[in-house]
DNA sequence: ATGCAAACATACACGAATGTATGTTTGCAT
DNA sequence: ATGCAAACATACATTCGTGTATGTTTGCAT
């Protein structure tokens, strides 16, 4: 039962890809390996050969994750637009990458949800803070350009400003996991709303 | 080794405590009854005698902490100020209380996080949703009192404002379950700029 | 052709957690 | 006083998941 080198990459994608089913639907704790096995069509022998354990095949889930995240990031701010823009961009484009690719729900909600399962995952929290902080500050210099270029009143404080962003757009990525069609056609309205606070040419009476 | 009635409700008051304390750190799946029993000095025989099993011992918690949340919001919401102000004085007595009481934290990370937990908990789930509509509903009607009062501009449209509100509250919540210290400071601000696009007497310019 | 190792499947050993059965103490009604 | 049941602790059986050891097939280099 030797398989090829490309076949055998191709089912440690299928145990990837069913991990990530699995995961999803029971959380990591509470999936077995036989589950994955089993969604994936194959044993845990398969599993066993490819990741050392079921902490370590989570763990390649996220570095997957987070390549695709940090690459979307990177390709949709240097857009040549202006840094408003750019934000907001920014924004939608990863709200609709969330609501389009539902495979990654299984992370994002590892990742918004509880903290103490990622104790038990150590090694990847680094990365997560990193990654955070890096969001964080390509925001804040966002919102410093676009006080600079005008379209952000003066009085508007960016790291606040930067907070304020992180947290309503995991707000609605939590509401939208919880229910997946509730703010359907709303998003761009929510976050016009939200920029209506900082933004400088409205007159909002 | 019979205790009078309220010995037993006090050693029972003991259980959840523990539970509450050790959920919160371990998470649900990854505590077992006997984490709970050491935390509470009792033994495993103990919980069996109060609870049926770890799912009603869960569930007992929430429903302690749905009845916390609902006095708190009907007690703050009859208050005899203007919408606006009851609306905001709502929501920082809200995030308060979660800074204040850290044991609720396990509750409310299962709460925000994973909807897979409460596949296992689907009793709960309809009174999670009720309470979800019930505060949602609310937070509507006192977005409408304070555009009839003339306090938020004619042009907001009183769902989107209430959804905004609800995710951008939810995503500071779970920013500071993850990070305890981080918006500590802001969060009047955060609040206060989120309103900012929505009221009418302030001039962005 | 053939031998080795990749790519799995199968089998087994082990611990951990659950649920239950049973034991033990003691408050309280009679 | 005494018998019953509340309020637990202790002991045991059973299940379940993990990790590992072993078996099996087969592509590929020689």
């Amino acid at each position: 039962m030797k398989k090829t080198r490309a076949d055998a990459l191709r089912t440690r994608r299928q145990i990837l890809n069913a991990a990530l089913k699995v995961f999803g639907l029971k959380g990591y704790a509470a999936t077995t390996l036989n589950d994955i096995a089993r969604q994936a069509g194959l044993t845990r022998g398969a599993i066993y050969w490819h990741f050392e354990n079921k902490r370590k095949l989570y763990e390649a889930l996220l570095k997957d994750y987070y390549r695709t995240i940090e690459e979307k990031i990177k390709t949709e701010i240097t857009s040549s637009k202006t840094p408003l823009i750019q934000l907001k961009d920014g924004i939608f484009k990863l709200l609709n990458f969330f609501s389009d690719h539902q495979d990654y729900r299984t992370i994002e909600e590892a990742l918004l949800g509880s903290p103490q399962v990622q104790q038990e995952l150590a090694g990847v929290l680094d990365k997560q803070k990193q990654l955070f902080g890096q969001i964080y500050v390509q925001t804040r210099a966002l919102i410093k350009a676009a006080i600079d270029n005008g379209e952000i009143r003066k009085g508007v404080d960016p790291d606040i400003a930067a907070s304020a962003i992180i947290s309503y757009v995991n707000g609605i990525k939590l509401t939208r996991l919880h229910n997946p069609l509730s703010l359907n056609n709303m998003v761009d309205q929510l976050i016009d709303l939200m920029f209506k606070g900082m933004e400088k040419g409205i007159d909002p009476r």
